[in-house]
RNA sequence: GGUCCCGUAGCUCAGCUGGAUAGAGUGCUCGCCUCCGAAGCGAGAGGUCACAGGUUCGAAUCCUGUCGGGACCGCCA
């Protein structure tokens, strides 16, 4: 049920009709009309521009249009009222009983309520996290991880065919750099006293992966050159770092479908294969780049080198694809790897990244749109920083201080639900402040506990109504007579559950799931603002004295709010909360 | 210098495919518990949507330019 594509479609019968009764030009574009809930709700419950979008290619005067559009709509029951505003608007009201039907809809559907079949079960691979398996997750993967989470859920949730996936850089020189590192641990696990020089990792996660490598080889690798080890230890620390990798998500409640692994390109011919590919199409040369403009780098020097010609996707400078020594640049296996997305199938491909890699989109999405030639559209969603701060005072993160801020930390110190319901307040590309004393306060600026409230308040009263006697449970609520529910504060919560269907799709096509818990707060406020006209005027409150059924009806719209907030928070991964504490 | 992101109330931020008198929270002023959870609700005050052009019936939203903040910028991923 989602009524503003009821509407919507009404609305497009009814200029159909006008066109066949020659009040219209035929095979007029519709694609600009919109039905939406107005800004002002003085202007009604739903608005539309179509006579404002048609004036022109009809060559009529936009009030006319309205009227007659007007006229059409108010034959259907569902419309109480159809009238003319401002340049051209037309404000319609629902009758009342529209809106009364919503609790039955939801409370039917349950948590499916607001499912979607938007994406026609394209399959869609959303990459994300994909951090170096060098060390545990910090702070700025943990917002990766529940922007990705989040958003792969909610395309899941409008009718997409989802795969979740993590792209592990097993491949590099980061990688060499790790084995080195835990060489020393290892070393120093067989009791050797070590430095680590610049270029090493010396947090102390590696101290058990030293451990357990001791367990494994004893003393074998001793006194050996890397020739001897560095293949074998990169082996082993990956595979831990991993697992460390794959125990922190699951702490967040992220669970990939699939790890893509980088080193699984070399040497199988992958690289080469997509290279060819675009060397097929004419987008590999030999050639020199022109020196960045401006500020020059000191060591800058012409050099002629392997160039994939992303110039003709869209990029502002052709990219480089192997080095100087004949090895492929990072970009390389990165080409490799999207190709094999394309090669799998999917309609449509996601990455998110870190704000620092902002650079790196245009070479992507040039790479993508050259293999697939044009088809499969590339969205990279980028995720700004996280500052963290402790009751207001900026908390500054720092390797050697030792207050490194791991997901870990986080999740430990305010809970997965938490973590990950602030972490989506904001806006993917803005940067995002989370202050560990605010982020557990119990107050409305809490957003995360607002709307935990407002869900564990309708709890509350369903323990009530049960003590009373009263049987909510859904299938009987979804029956209850709810021709009761008349009073303003009332419809404005049907109205916006009304709505929840419809925001689901706004935020799966724009990508943007922080629009779920802004959602979710709205629904919150409308339901606190009810609760409390329930202190003034008795005949709003949820219970109601002696009387049954009057309880079940507004019992019905107070549970039809707990299903939509927990639709939301799943999404969101966040369990709702049944009572405070 | 180039590319990308950002600039909306004192502060922190929403704002849908361009739509009507631009919204929340917070802070300030004032009200609401004999009553389902007041951890809440209501009212008031607070705006040159950074600036200047352009497109449009209509611009915070789209285009161009300027200013300010951030990220990135050929053999690191």
């Amino acid at each position: 049920m989602n009524l503003f594509a009821d509407i919507r479609a009404l609305v497009n019968e009814a200029l159909a009709s006008m066109a066949a009764e020659g009040m219209l030009p035929e095979g007029l574009d519709l694609a600009n009309v919109t039905v939406e809930p107005p800004r002002d709700p003085a202007h009604g419950d739903m608005a539309t521009n179509a006579a404002m979008v048609l004036a022109k290619p009809a060559r009529l005067k936009p009030r006319d249009i309205a009227e007659a559009l007007a006229a059409k709509l108010t034959d259907d029951p569902r419309i109480a009222s159809a009238e003319v505003a401002g340049p051209g608007f037309l404000n319609l009201r629902l009758d009342v009983s529209v809106w009364q039907s919503v609790p039955k809809a939801v409370l039917t559907a349950g948590t499916e309520f607001g499912r979607s079949q938007m994406g026609q079960g394209q399959k869609v691979n959303v990459e994300y996290v994909s951090a170096n398996p060098t060390g545990p997750l910090h702070v700025g993967h943990t917002r990766g991880a529940v922007f990705g989470d989040a958003l792969a859920s909610l395309l899941a949730y409008s009718g997409h065919e989802v795969t979740r996936e993590y792209y592990v850089n097993d491949g590099g020189a980061q990688v060499d750099v790790l084995a080195r590192s835990v060489y020393l641990r290892y070393l120093e696990a067989h009791g050797q006293k070590v430095e680590f020089p610049d270029g090493t990792y010396p947090g102390d996660y590696l101290v058990d992966v030293g451990e357990a490598l001791k367990a494994k080889v004893g003393d074998a690798y001793i006194g050996k050159g890397e020739e001897v080890w560095l293949s074998e230890i990169r082996e082993f620390s990956t595979e831990s770092m991993m697992n460390l990798i794959r125990a922190d998500l699951k702490m967040l409640g992220v669970e990939m479908d699939s790890f893509f692994s980088e080193k699984s390109l070399y040497g199988t011919g992958l690289i080469e294969a997509a290279i060819a590919d675009l060397d097929a199409k004419g987008l590999i040369y030999r050639g020199t780049l022109e020196p960045p403009k401006g500020k020059v780098p000191e060591d800058w020097e012409p050099r002629e080198q392997t160039l994939f010609r992303s110039t003709a996707h869209g990029d502002d400078v052709d990219r480089p694809i192997k080095k100087s020594d004949g090895g492929w640049t990072y970009f390389a296996p990165d080409i490799a790897y999207h190709y094999n997305k394309v090669t799998r199938g999917f309609d449509a491909l996601i990455d998110v990244f870190g704000a620092d890699h902002g650079g790196y989109v245009k070479r992507m999405k040039a790479a993508v749109s050259a293999l697939s030639e044009g088809r499969v559209p590339l969205d990279v969603k980028l995720t700004q920083l996280v500052k963290l701060y402790k009751n207001g005072k900026p908390f500054k993160m720092s390797k050697r201080a030792g207050t490194f801020v791991t997901l870990r930390d986080v999740v430990e110190q305010v809970g997965p639900d938490v973590t990950r319901f602030v972490m989506l307040t904001r806006k993917n590309d803005a940067t995002l402040d989370f202050d560990f004393a605010k982020v557990l306060e119990q107050s409305r600026e809490n957003p995360v506990f607002y709307v935990q409230y407002a869900h564990a308040r309708i709890c509350s009263v369903l323990r009530k109504a049960v003590e009373a006697g009263i049987a909510v449970d859904d299938a009987t609520l979804a029956e209850a007579d709810l021709s009761g529910l008349t009073h303003a504060s009332e419809l404005a919560v049907a109205k916006k559950l009304a709505e929840w269907p419809r925001l689901v799709e706004i935020a799966a096509r724009t990508h943007e799931p922080h629009r779920v818990a802004f959602y979710l707060y709205d629904l919150a406020s409308d339901l606190h603002a009810l609760w409390n006209r329930g202190n003034e005027e008795p005949s709003l409150r949820f219970l109601q004295d002696d009387d049954a059924a009057a309880s079940q009806s507004k019992i019905a719209l107070a549970r039809a709010v707990t299903v939509v907030i927990s639709a939301g928070l799943g999404i969101l991964g966040v369990a709702p909360a049944e009572e405070m504490r």
